[in-house]
Parts: C-alpha cells; structure tokens; sequence
RNA sequence: GCCGAAGUGGCGGAAUGGCAGACGCGCCGGACUCAAAAUCCGGUUCACGCAAGUGAGUGUGGGUUCAAGUCCCACCUUCGGCACCA
C-alpha cells in the first residue's frame, strides 16, 4: 500500500540533507550570492508557534528557489538566547538559566528541523555562547572607543577626539572626563523606569501603559547610574539611508516617525529679575510675537532658583505630586491640564515684554529643552492652559477664509442671519458665549460692508477668546510688529536670522529619538567589559581579556534594589590591574545586544581572530532579504542599523545598511470563533459596548448563519452573534501547535498551508481545514506518479516517456511562467494555487508524460521539498534534486492558439466569441458585430462608438 | 487625536483600468461501495425563474471613463503603530 506518507518520507531526506551537507554555503564562490535571513527566535518555553515557520517558509523557499536559480545562498538560523523569562525561571527555581535556555534551543532545533528547512546547521549561532558574545562584547568596546564627529557626521576614534586646551590644562583627569563625555557608549545619571517585582530597569519601550511590558508590573522612575549608548548622534543618518532601502512604506513610516525629527529654533528668554536665561525649542519661532507665558517642566533644573518665596510652597506640593506620578499617569490624567505659577517672569525677545512662567507636567523634561515659549492662540495644549488659568491669548497668525468660515463663530453668525432675515424673532435661546459673539459682531457689521467673513476675520483679530480652539497651522502673521503680513514659512526664516543676529536664538533640529538606555541590572545578559577605578575613572577590558563570562552564582534572586545581582559575586567583581584594584561593572547588556549583529555572525560563525572575516563580509553583505515579524519593526531594526552604522564608520563592514530589503510576514490568528451572548439566560445581541456581566457561549459554525453584514443565530435569527479570529494565547486556549499539525499532515502540508493562507504580509486565520485541503493536493501529486494498488513504491504505469500533448505542455509552461513570476513577487498563495491547477489537469490524463512531471516536480520542490525529493528518486534520479537547474518557460508555448473574447454593449457583457489568439483589431471588431447575439441586440440601433481592446474584449457603444 | 494597512461569496482568498469571485475549504448532486470512509466527476455570489434568462453585486456616498474591486474626493468600520514631542 504504496500510499503518501510523510511520517516516513520526511525524517529520512533530512537526514540525508543534513549528512551530505546539501545547503552548505560555500565561504567563497564565483557564483553570485544571495544572502537570505530570518529574524532568529528567541527560544522561548513554550516551543515554536505556527507563527514562526510562516516567515521561515517563505524563506525557505526562497533560499531553495534561488539555489536552483544558480545562486550561492547563504541561508542560516540560531538564537537569541538572552532573555528574562529564563532568568525569571531561575529565581523561581533555582534552575541554572543555561540549563533552562540550552533545553529551549535543543526544542526549538528539533522543532524548526522537523519543517526541512533548508539552513546551513554549521553557521549555527547561539547570542549566550562565550564564543559568541566575546564579539558582542567587543563591538561594546568599539561604541566605547567611538565619538561622534558632528562635522564630518562621522563616528571616529576616541583618540583623534580634539581636546580643548582649557581641559588639557586642568590634567589627565579632566582629559579622561571630557572623552568619557563623547563616547558613543557613555554613562549617566538618567531617571529610569524602575521595576520592583523585576528587580530590573525597563527601557522606554519596555514599558507598556505604565507596566513592564513582560508580566504587568508597575513600573516607577527614579534615577540611576545607567549606560547608554549615543544612537541620537546618527539620527540624521537613520533618517536619511531609510530612504533607499527596499522596505515597506509603513514600516519605514514607522522608523520616520520613532526618530521624530523636527525642524524649528532654540530660542533664549531673560529672566525679568535676574541674569538667568531660559532656553525654549519652538518649531513655531514665527508665534514669538504671541507667547504670553512661559512652561518649565517640573524637573526643570532652573525651577529651583527661579521660583519666588510666595510660590515655593506651591511649587514644591507640585513637583512632588509629578514625581509621584509614573508616566503613564501623568497621560492619563492629561485630559486636564495642571500647573503652578512659579512666581517668575520672562522678557519675550522679540517685544521685550514680560511674561510669567509656570510649570505643567504637559511639558516633558527629555524633549527640546524641557521648556516652552506658550503660544496658546496657535498650539492646542496651550490653549488649554490658557483658558484653564485664564492667560491672555493673542492671535498672531492669521487663517484662511475656509478656516473661519468652519468655525462655530462663523456658524452661529450665519444662523442668527438667516433668523434675522426671515421674521426678525429674536433666537429664543442663546448661550452666554453665543450672546457675546452676537454682541461683539453687531458693531463691526455695517462698518464692514455686511460682508460675514470680514466680520469674523476682525472677531479673531479682536476677540480671539470667543472662538474654541486654537489655530495651528500656516497662515498670514498679525500682531507680529514689523513682520505683519508675512507668510509662515517666511516669517520663520526672517524670524530666525534676526534671534541669531542678537545671539538670542538659532535654527535647531530636535529628534523624539532618546539615547538608548543599554544597561539591565540582570544577570543572564552579556557582562559589560568595563573596569571602575576608585574615583570614577574607567578602563575598558582589553580585547585579549574576551570574552569576559558571567560568574556562576548559589541563587539568582534580584535584591529587590536597583544593585544588579552580580554584585553578588564578590570574587568576580574585584579585579586587580597593574597593582590598582577595580570593580567591574555589574550591570548587564539588554536584550537587543546580541541581536544587532548576529547577521554578520552567520557570515564567519566559527572566526575567533574577529567577528567576522572582512573578505567574507565584503562577499556577503548586505543581506538581500530579511524577513520577520512586525513587532520588531522599530527598535530591532533601528538598534541593529545604528550598530552597522558604527561599524562602518569604523571600517569594519562595508556597507552603511545592514538589510537591502525587509519583509514583515502578517499575524497568524486563531481559528474563527463564533460567539453568542445570553442576559439572564437569554439570548441577546451584542452591541457596540458590550455591558459586562453577559455570559458568552462558544457557537458552533453550523449554530450560525449570515445574514446581512453580520452573523446570526439559525434557531433565532434576530440575535447577532460575533465572528471573528482572535490572537493565538493561551490563555484563550486557541494556540496551534506545529507539532500537532507535522504529525498528522506532515511538514510539507504545513509548509504547504502556512504559504497558501494568503499573502505572507496579512494577517490571517488558521483554519485546520485549510491544512487538510492542501494535504488532499499533495495526495494527488503522489498519485500522479505512484500507483497505490501496486505492492512497493514504484512510478506508475501510466507515466510514460511520450512527448507531451499540446495543451498539457501549453498548461505546463503556463505553469512555470507563473510560479516563476510568483516567486519573485513572493506570491506563493497564487503559485500554489497554479500547481493546483496544473495538477489538476494532470490527473484528468490516462497517460502522463515523464517530462512534464519532472518539470512539476522541480516547481514543487521549494515548497514540499520532501515529496519533491521522493517522487524524483521513485523517477530514477539518483541524488538530490536541490541543485537542479530551474526549470525555463517558452512563452511561445505559453500562448493559446484560440480566445474567447468578451463583447459588451454598453459596458455590459452580451456575448462571446471565439477568435484565432493573433486576430487582428479589425477582424476583431467584425466578428463581434457578425455575432448572433450581437446583431440582434444592435438591430435598429445607432452605433456611437466602437473600442477594441486587442485580445482583451469588445466594446460596442450604442445611443439611447 | 495623528500615522499606516485593510474592507470582495458561508470561510481563506484571486483579479497589468477590460468577462469579479482563479485556487482551496465548506456545502449540494452523481460515480465507485453491501455500506461507510477515501477517491473521482459535476455544481455552488445573491434575488427572481422549471428553464433559456433577467436584474443586482467588491464597506458607504459622490466623481472621472466607452469601461472602476482597481483611479480621484468625502465618509464609515476593523487591525497595527504613535500619542501632551512644543
């Protein structure tokens, strides 16, 4: 019983792929490269997800597409081992995190063999291997030894940083401070987002809503001694190289928008008092004429000095209650603003009149300067303010016409017009705010012609408080002095010439991007190379000291202080250098370390002279094509990108980015659930905010029906029911083991369905059902060629080596053009779909050709590569079929000899006909008038216009 | 609120401005079978009709065009990201 059986098949062509070293990357090679990646997991627990192999499938296709296409593909896989929930496992159990990350990556190695990829097993890397993070230590000392040269946007040697003669003056030690100062990888006391049940600081993006992203801890900020790494030194660049890259436009969208760049001034305020300067960042320099106040921050270093003795309380009552507050809930309660006058004025530098400065946590103290000029006529949140603390509001850019007319100013007007006009009844009621509007109007109008927009043109220069909110975008400037009458973008320039020819302000560009806060006060992380001298001074480790391990530790327990646990191991930590005792640094690096360069790794896996042989980096990069997720979309991709950056400039890689194209695949939802709602027992709909306390009842598909846009209940048709796919969890019990599926379909079906869903980019949902379908298909392929009455496995007697018919080898080449095309479009559903039919025709046929299957088999090769092995040894090949040439297509062949073509009247179909494929327009044209169909539908009618579309259709336009 | 992506049969989806629904699932009918499963063949957007057919139809409303799922304008919904960034 000869039937398809991948539970055999399978294991035994990987084993043979991985004994004969079948997709070995050659180091060198005269063949063109392809360098082709996939984001490396991080082993996790719980094993893969059916989420996982869709972008290593797709992959993986593509690496054994291109290898028959003639390409030396470089094609690998491994780790990303550092993480804390293996550390978080340790303190719970006691359980080594090597032990716990080791027994991961050996599932996630079976689990990801088991599909047959096709990665080079030798260029394995492993992110918590020594072997390995001696390399990300040593970039470490790299950022370290770097500064960022801002005129030659460059990052260079630290010893080629020029010292100031005053600082060479004061010593070695004030040399040392001033280079620690501009390194690249620098420390400082920076408020950070603390996690007590972690016992470990969480960057920015690891925290979510005011939790830690990993479990839903509070999450507090208090300041630290930290590393950070100076990645806001190459924002531009970021920026800039973005452009070129083949990405998608949403995800480059995504990075624009991380790195925030914003073009504006920095603008200096005196202090009415005292010498003391305020330095604001404004976008808007051209609104200076209408800043009536001024906001600190509440950590605004001058706050402290500025603040007179009458506000001091107050003042201190509301730095207090911010540092209190997290973040996340000083944007939650954002709705309404707060702020306390500091007691302090300013004098505005553009009319030198005085304003008062206060402080409001809606200025952020790590943005611009943590301080703004209030220009509430034409910026929202200070609007707010103002009407809030009741502060004047002076318009100072004029809108346009289309604006005014849109406000509810102008609309109020109009409508007591129109009541006027029409009986001359007062407007029986009006609120207050509308009554002033009246009132104010009244007088303007017959001195302005009646004209409504003039009229409230001169409200808003006037009466600016009766409109709701503030205008904020371009305009004309008003109330500016000398500069009325200008456009925005002029005003700006002219604005900004003049603060710099006072030295009182100059052009700035300020990025949302913050320096990256690099250390994790953890210990299943890379230690930091780094030796502290009594007194603050540092020394790196030197490159011979590499790779520096981690010490082993009793109990991996946090101190529930923010001192990292290897402070723990006193015998590590004291480290004596040319007689001088030192500490190391006990924090750890984060996550992302090992995985901004693993792709350089893969290129010279095994070097233990450098991270990677130049000649081979110069062979391999950039990587042609990297797939992965979309929750790496900004900060993998950023931090990665800035590492290569630095390495460039360094001259250690030769490329300024890393990833030539990037291809995030979609999510993998659960299977479609179905479900009803009960009140009380009894079945209701749900409705746009479903009240708590219903009780939901899964629905089964045959439970339900559809009936307009939404689904409802077959027994009571009135009910609605939801439909919809959810996120796999687990907690929702709706996860899809790979496993499972490999073990009941084989990994070719899964490989098979995982492509066929739909586009690799959507999010789609899984469906059980689906995988059988396509295992059903590649059942019909084995059948082609394997007789299953027969007793052994041999090729069927109905393969036979005939030539083959026409419209079998028109179909076969079809074929090819299409799955060829598909694959370079990376449309795999619709090449699937392709071979489907082509098999399709297949089957229909008592005899089958010999070399069309041959043919088929190679195009199915990428995709089931098990099967495709099988059915080209059961064909008599004797070794494997990977490095087959692809096979070409004629498009001569590909044409047919006859079409039907459309013929619409009006636009509509009315009939069809059948034409030789090379019919010229002409003929075309008179075989659709010669129609039957056609000609009675035309009798008596006139004829206004015929379009022929060549091989396309007929359009016959006819009057009336 | 802002940025991005997407809305097509019962479901997943397919369609260089030129026959909407390829392919798969599901369902219906038939063949094979004592029967079932598997397999093979046929049908399957909806409405009306015995049928030939007719009409409607790609989130909604407008527009461009001989022709719109596809292009333009406005809006709605869902998903992803950002969110007091001055």
């Amino acid at each position: 019983m000869p039937m398809y059986n991948p539970k055999e098949i399978e294991p035994r062509w990987q084993k043979y792929w991985e004994e004969h070293k079948v997709f070995r990357a050659a180091d060198v090679s005269d063949k063109p490269k392809y360098y082709i990646l996939d984001m490396f997991p991080y082993p996790s627990g719980s094993g893969l997800h059916v989420g996982h192999p869709e972008g290593y499938t797709a992959t993986d296709i593509l690496a054994r597409y291109k290898r028959m296409r003639g390409f030396n593909v470089l094609h690998p896989m491994g780790w990303d081992a550092f993480g804390l929930p293996a550390e978080q496992y340790a303190i719970e159990t006691g359980t080594h995190p090597r032990e716990t990350t080791q027994k991961n990556i050996a599932t996630f190695r079976r689990q990801i063999k088991m599909l047959g990829f096709s990665y080079d097993w030798d260029r394995e890397v492993d992110t918590t291997d020594p072997k390995y993070f001696k390399w990300t230590q040593w970039i470490f000392l790299q950022l370290f030894d770097t500064w960022y040269d801002a005129e030659q946007k460059r990052g260079r040697p630290i010893a080629e940083l020029p010292i100031p003669a005053e600082v060479e003056a004061k010593g070695p030690d004030a040399v040392a401070a001033y280079r620690d100062g501009k390194r690249l990888a620098y420390q400082a006391e920076v408020p950070v987002n603390w996690c007590a049940a972690l016992g470990t600081v969480l960057a920015n993006e690891e925290v979510v809503d005011g939790k830690s992203e990993r479990g839903g801890h509070p999450v507090v900020r208090m300041p630290l001694r930290q590393w950070l790494l100076r990645i806001t030194a190459y924002a531009d660049r970021l920026l800039e190289d973005l452009e070129p890259l083949d990405w998608s436009h949403s995800i480059k969208a995504m990075q624009r928008e991380w790195i925030g760049r914003s073009e504006g001034a920095e603008v200096d305020f005196r202090l009415a008092e005292n010498e003391e300067t305020i330095r604001v960042f404004t976008t808007r320099p051209d609104t200076l004429f209408g800043a009536t106040y001024m906001v600190l921050a509440p950590e605004h270093a001058l706050v402290k000095r500025i603040t007179t003795a009458r506000q001091q309380t107050e003042v201190d009552e509301y730095r207090a209650a911010t540092a209190r507050k997290s973040d996340f809930e000083r944007t939650e309660i954002a709705k309404k603003k707060t702020g306390v006058f500091t007691g302090a004025y300013a004098l505005n530098p553009v009319n030198g009149k005085s304003v008062p400065i206060w402080i409001a946590d809606y200025v952020l103290v790590s943005y611009g300067t943590g301080a703004i000029m209030a220009v509430p006529g034409h910026d929202e949140r200070d609007w707010e303010f103002a009407v809030q603390f009741k502060l004047p509001i002076i318009p100072v850019v004029l809108p346009p016409q289309s604006w005014l007319q849109a406000t509810d100013v102008y609309r109020l007007l109009k409508e007591q017009l129109a009541e006027s006009q029409s009986d001359g009844r007062q407007v029986p009621t009006m609120s207050p705010g509308g009554m002033q509007v009246v009132q104010k109007a009244t007088p303007l109008w017959d001195r302005l012609g009646q004209d409504l927009g003039k009229v409230v043109e001169q409200l808003y220069r006037n009466h600016i408080q009766l409109f709701s909110e503030a205008y904020t975008d371009e305009g004309t400037a008003i109330n500016s002095g000398p500069f009325d009458g200008l456009p925005t973008a002029e005003f700006k320039a002219q604005i900004t010439r003049w603060l710099e020819e006072r030295k009182q302000g100059q052009r700035k560009v300020n990025y949302k991007l913050r320096d990256w806060l690099f250390s994790r006060q953890r210990y299943w992380g890379e230690p930091f190379p780094i030796l502290h001298e009594q007194g603050g001074r540092i020394r790196p480790l030197d490159v011979s000291e590499l790779p520096l391990t981690l010490p082993e530790l009793d109990d991996f327990k946090p101190s529930g202080k923010p001192e990292p646990p290897l402070g723990k191991a006193t015998g590590w930590v004291q480290v004596t250098r040319d007689g001088k005792t030192y500490l190391r640094e006990t924090n750890t690096m984060p996550q992302w370390a090992g995985s901004c360069w693993y792709y350089l790794r893969y290129i010279d896996p095994k070097n233990d002279k450098a991270f990677c042989d130049p000649a081979r980096e110069k062979y391999w990069m950039p990587v042609d094509l990297y797939v992965g997720g979309a929750e790496h979309a900004v900060l993998h991709l950023l931090y990665a990108r800035f590492w290569h950056k630095v390495l460039f400039d360094r001259g250690h890689v030769h490329t300024p980015e890393p990833f030539q194209r990037l291809v995030n695949q979609g999510m993998i939802l659960g299977e479609m659930e179905y479900t009803g709602f009960k009140n009380n027992g009894t079945w209701v709909s749900p409705t746009k905010e479903t009240p708590p306390g219903l009780e939901t009842v899964r629905l089964d598909e045959d439970q339900v029906e559809k009936s307009g846009d939404s689904f409802v209940l077959r027994e009571n048709p009135k009910v609605r029911v939801e439909a919809r796919a959810y996120k796999m969890s687990k907690s929702r019990g709706n996860v899809v083991n790979p496993d499972e599926v490999v073990d009941e379909y084989g990994a070719d079906s899964m490989r098979l369905y995982e492509m066929f869903m739909g586009p690799l980019e959507a999010t789609k949902p899984w469906s059980m059902r689906g995988v059988e379908g396509v295992f059903r298909f590649l059942n019909r392929v084995w059948r082609l060629f394997v007789d299953e009455r027969g007793d052994s496995v041999k090729l069927s007697d109905q393969v036979k080596d005939v030539p083959p018919d026409k419209d079998t080898l028109r179909k076969l080449h079809q074929t090819i053009k299409k799955v060829t095309l598909d694959l370079d479009a990376m449309s795999f559903n619709t090449a699937i779909a392709a071979m489907m039919e082509l098999s399709n025709v297949l089957t229909r046929h008592e005899s089958r050709s010999r070399s069309v299957l041959e043919t088929f088999v190679l195009l199915l090769s990428p995709f089931a590569p098990h099967l495709a092995e099988e059915l080209w040894l059961i064909m008599g090949h004797g070794k494997t079929l990977a490095h087959e040439p692809w096979p070409p297509f004629d498009e001569g062949l590909t044409r047919e000899d006859e079409i039907e073509v459309p013929v619409q009247i009006n636009g509509k179909v009315r009939g069809k006909i059948v034409v030789p494929a090379d019919i010229d327009q002409a003929s075309l044209e008179k075989a659709a008038r010669a129609d039957d169909k056609i000609q009675a539908l035309l009798a008596g009618k006139t004829i206004k216009k015929v379009i022929v579309v060549p091989k396309k259709l007929v359009n016959i336009v006819i009057a009336g």
